[in-house]
DNA sequence: CTGTTAGCGCGTTCAG
DNA sequence: CTGAACGCGCTAACAG
């Protein structure tokens, strides 16, 4: 690979010039200019980023951490954020969490140490203590899907509790009285407001929540099947559920339908996420949207402004859910 | 953030000597090893990843570039990736292509000056000359499913004309004579071989490929979609549909069910890839299985092997497919 | 076993 | 407007 030296020389130039030319800084004459754009042409050169980033201490590559690469929630959010840092020319490493203390903790400090100039942060375990600290450090931080106490401005989230509201009351709104939930793991900070905002829903229909409708899954189809059966066994009965997510959602519905239920004649079902379904399921299942691809949106143009200097760039820091009325929800039968 | 030369001052040692414990490389005494270790716990050292990069001339990370990051398709294949090199404790920065020439080039150069001791590269449109060029390169690189001439060796990729094979045999077999097919975009080779595969597959039972009954659709579900809606409309009968992927067969089976047609019983589908759908859909399409995750465990293997000397993994080029039979194919009526 | 000395490729003063 | 010189933080010979 040719370098700045080779091209200089070529060019009939000093190393600064060419600098210069590369990175559109300080005034060089048209003439020099195109010398050296010839020479760089002619010797494919390509500036390396390494010795950039030693040298001027900008990586222009942000580091971007989330649980799982794959799966129809994370995936998203990735395409997101990598097209719009991509369209300003910045760079994306990913590293995964996979739900371990260790490896998070030790991706983040990969990512740091690899020079990013920014972090977007997906944390699902790392400790608000942590989290604190590490927005205290040197390179910016923002954190998404969720908030924690004293760097609110570095967080990107759904407003949850409201999406627990509505996912729940819609279902009551229909006139259930009996309805089951089933959970996020409850360590998970929107996995608990998702369930407050259930419980507020029961509340305000005068209704008490019931721990015996009440199952902890995983945010997994497996965990939405296993809490349907564990439902069952239970015996106490229930004409709706609400689920977490749409994954545990699409694990519950498959038990049901096994079973021989009908949805939602005989059972209704309302998730979380707005996550893409193939066209022909059936039912459509009714849901709140997760504006997901908006918050991965911000978290890159926070980005943008904070690190980079862009100003164009608009931020918000909270994202209000939708409810996604669909067909997975009628009135219990008589 | 501390550098080595501050650990070394409080070490009371070389840098050299640092350099060498923190690396693993050459012989430290006990004690100098201790010393050195207690000035990093102190500073909280951290090896700046650029610096090594740039004095060692190797970045122990690796460059991956798909077409997407999200998707059923690509998310399990990076995801894959991720963790046999993260498990080797090299890592990955990614790039998308996004389906676009120059975008796609982009990225490989990106990832080439971004000093990638390797790349991983799923190229859509970069052509073989290109592609070949590539491999001639200095940075090594896997071709993944795709396959170019004279550079084999670099190449991990699905038999995809025996999957073509499988699939249309398996319509056949139950005894579908007018069998329509959805095509990929013609441009890539996987497209072209399945259905070179299909027509083979139709040869020996002695049936001809009919242009009527054939669409070229995008690899999406909107694409299959489309194509069923083409081809119901241009009256040539039919009583199955073999399509290039999955999710093509997805938006064709949603058609058909908004048609009021029942799948398997009034059309039979066969589909490719074997992607995960959500476990209440029905019919249960029944495909064929692309081993994209054992092809991404292979590349990272071979990166591993090549440019790590890592001699404990094995290596294969191609991958056989395998049929799936599920609920969506049965003989059509009488 | 340990310290010294060159660079790696480039950005950035500071003189001219 | 241009060039010389230094240094980013670290690795890799080469001497001791």
């Amino acid at each position: 690979m040719a370098t700045i030296y080779d091209v200089s020389i070529l060019a009939g130039v000093s190393l600064a010039t060419v600098s210069r030319v590369v990175n559109n800084t300080g005034k060089v004459s048209e003439k020099t200019c195109k010398k050296v754009h010839d020479a760089m042409e002619q010797l494919g050169y390509r500036p390396n980023s390494i010795a950039q980033s030693l040298a001027s201490n900008r990586s222009n590559s942000v580091g971007v951490l989330v649980s799982q690469l794959d799966g129809p929630f994370y995936g998203p959010l990735m395409r997101e954020i990598e097209s719009v840092l991509r369209a300003a020319n910045k760079h994306v490493i990913i590293a995964a969490g996979h739900s371990d203390a260790a490896q998070e903790k030790d991706a983040v400090e990969f990512l740091l140490s690899r020079g990013c100039d920014a972090l977007i942060v997906d944390a699902e375990i790392l400790s608000n203590e942590y989290l604190q600290k590490l927005c205290k450090g040197k390179t910016p931080v923002v954190l998404i899907n969720r908030h924690v106490d004293g760097i609110e401005d570095r967080c990107v989230h759904l407003n949850n509790l409201e999406g627990g509201l509505l996912a729940s009351r819609h279902v009551l709104e229909h006139g259930h009285q009996q309805v089951a939930y089933i959970s996020g793991p409850l360590f998970k900070l929107d996995a608990r407001e998702r369930l407050e905002g259930h419980k507020q829903a029961l509340t305000e229909k005068g209704l008490t929540f019931d721990e015996r409708l009440f199952f902890e899954g995983d945010f997994r189809e497996e965990g939405g099947y296993e809490g349907m059966e564990v439902l069952f066994e239970r015996g106490q009965p229930f004409t709706a559920v609400v689920c977490a997510n749409d994954q545990m959602a699409s694990g519950a519905i498959a038990l049901c339908l096994e079973r021989g239920l009908q949805v939602p004649q005989d059972i209704s079902f309302v998730g979380f996420d707005n996550i893409p379904f193939p066209r022909y399921i059936s039912p459509k299942l009714t849901t709140v949207c997760n504006p997901i691809q908006d918050m991965g949106h911000m978290a890159a143009n926070w980005v943008l402004k904070e690190v980079y200097d862009n100003r164009e760039v608009n931020f918000s820091h909270r994202f209000e859910p939708e409810l996604v009325v669909r067909e997975s929800v009628q009135p219990p039968k008589a």
